[in-house]
RNA sequence: GGUCCGGUGGCAGAGUGGUCAUGCGGAGGCCUGCAAAGCCUUUUACGUCGGUUCGAUUCCGGCCCGGACCUCCA
């Protein structure tokens, strides 16, 4: 099946050609650990979970990298602001966020690199650029020469002269070229800082990036991507750096990008106070990943995504509906099934709200199919079509009955409650068996009667 | 100022030059002791003004509205 994916670089959607077929390479742009990770974080780390899910059903290899940024100064700001071992914030903060992606359903990378175990590659890529003449030391800074790379720009589409003209930040004295960028800087003894032919310091935004990318994938490699804000100043620095160190090899051959973040119709901002991290939504929400998952991949990865609690209530009503009918085939075993439909839509530029309204057939079929052979043709579709997109994978009945909260009596209780209320039904006594039934509605728990006398019963 | 993206039915959200998105919600029905779930039927769209065309929501142009980026926010 052709793969095709929007290119960032040629701006518009172009067939999928992997530079090797036998073993498919892409990054994605990691986190920087010093606070939880917001729902505008988890966006790329979902999207790029589907692609890394599809590319491995199309090629045979596939090494997905996606870094952690654990030198930079917004971390050494809040370690001193929190009073905090820088070391200890990173790891804490590195832990957390990978509780919160396996917790929305996302498959941890084959290599997940970290900025300050690679300085050494950060060094030998900046020395490689003072030699071919891109870049150069000044006051203990090494700085990226921009107006030595004739085609610097092309990934954002600003031209040099744009950005000089339009630079909200004052420039720098030792700058050469207002759009000169640093590769290295120095540290006083309070800051992290590594020995370097430029003294003791650390590195500048970008070169942990490239250093890490091109160590796991090579100096070419088939897919990097991130999100949209990424493209400039970090991607279109990256790539400077990466070409202009290795003049022969051409860095990423596509990229792609995922669209913007709203929150509840605003902008997402925190003197709005609606910058949702994850941690805090699965505090409000526990046990429902899945739902935020399936908010982030009803709208199309490039789409602007307006981010709403509300959504997440929807999405958990959806999945409900799905693992509902999968409880009721429980006992069905699914037919194996390749989900061309699915595969078909995320083939075309990760169309994930057209797979979701396959699963959404598949999940039609199972509800009216009458046989057996019918239902299980039916729930390998959804279960296969579903994991692709990392979605409908856990057990209904857990989910169906998720977690118990304060408020309810527990599932022992519940249970010994409906059983009172089957006794009651048997004797015709329909006041209690209803007065029952309401007091567990109230709490949350809605049940169902089925046909045999039985019943069945979940968290709302 | 420059560059770029988007505006689809009550809501969410795909897509297409000329029969259907899909889901939620609303209405009616079947089923049920009543519900719940499921099933069936049904309801309403393509910002605006022009152009191209036999025909445009879909292509082109203007305008309006919203958003993003222009040196360190995914």
């Amino acid at each position: 099946m052709t793969l095709r994916i929007h290119d960032t670089l040629r701006r518009k959607k172009v067939v999928f050609e992997p530079l090797d077929p036998d073993h498919v390479r892409f990054y994605v742009c990691g986190p920087t650990v010093y606070d939880f990770a917001h729902i505008g974080n988890a966006r790329p780390v979902v999207v790029f979970d589907v692609l890394a899910r599809l590319l491995r059903h199309l090629y045979p290899r596939v090494t997905y990298v996606r870094n952690i940024t654990d030198v930079e100064d917004k971390i050494n700001d809040r370690a001193k602001q929190l009073g905090e071992d820088i070391r200890s914030l990173t790891e804490r903060t590195a832990r957390q966020f990978h509780e919160d992606m396996a917790a929305l359903g996302a498959l941890p990378p084959d290599i997940e690199p970290r900025a300050t175990e690679h300085i050494t590659e950060m060094i030998a890529i900046i020395s490689a650029l003072i030699a071919n003449g891109h870049a150069y030391e000044a006051d203990g800074h090494v700085l990226f020469d921009v107006p030595s790379m004739p085609d610097y720009g092309r990934l954002s589409g600003h031209s040099r002269e744009e950005l000089v003209a339009g630079a909200r930040v004052e420039v720098a004295p030792y700058k050469q070229d207002p759009a000169d960028f640093v590769l290295w800087k120095p540290s006083t003894p309070d800051l992290p800082g590594w020995e370097s032919p430029w003294g003791r310091g650390r590195p500048g935004w970008h070169i942990e990036c490239s250093a890490m990318s091109i160590k796991y994938l090579g100096r070419t490699f088939d897919i990097h991507g991130g999100g949209q804000d990424l493209i400039f100043p970090h991607h279109e620095n990256e790539i400077a750096q990466s070409r202009c160190a290795h003049p022969d090899a051409g860095f990423a051959k596509y990229w792609m990008h995922n669209g913007y973040l709203m929150a509840e119709g605003e902008k997402m901002s925190k003197s709005l106070g609606n910058f949702y991290t994850v941690h805090e939504l699965l505090e409000e929400f526990p046990g429902r990943g899945e739902a935020i998952r399936l908010v982030l991949l009803q709208t199309h990865y490039r789409q602007p995504l307006d981010f709403t609690k509300d959504g997440i209530v929807q999405a958990k009503a959806t999945l409900d509906r799905f693992y509902l009918a999968l409880r009721e085939a429980a006992g069905i075993a699914a037919a194996a099934f390749e989900a061309p439909d699915v595969m078909a839509a995320l083939s075309d530029d990760l169309n994930t709200p057209l797979a979701i309204s396959h699963l959404h057939e598949a999940l039609g079929a199972l509800n009216k199919a009458a046989t057996d052979k019918e239902k299980a043709a039916a729930k390998g579709r959804l279960l296969a079509g579903g994991a692709l997109l990392g979605l409908v994978q856990q057990d209904p009945e857990a989910w169906l009955r998720g977690a118990a909260e304060a408020s309810d009596t527990g599932d022992a209780g519940i249970e010994s409650l409906i059983a009172q209320r089957n006794e009651a039904r048997k004797s015709k006594d329909f006041e209690t068996a209803d007065r029952i039934r309401d007091d567990l509605s109230k709490a949350g728990i809605v049940l169902e009667d089925k046909p045999d006398g039985t019943t069945v019963w979940r968290r709302a």
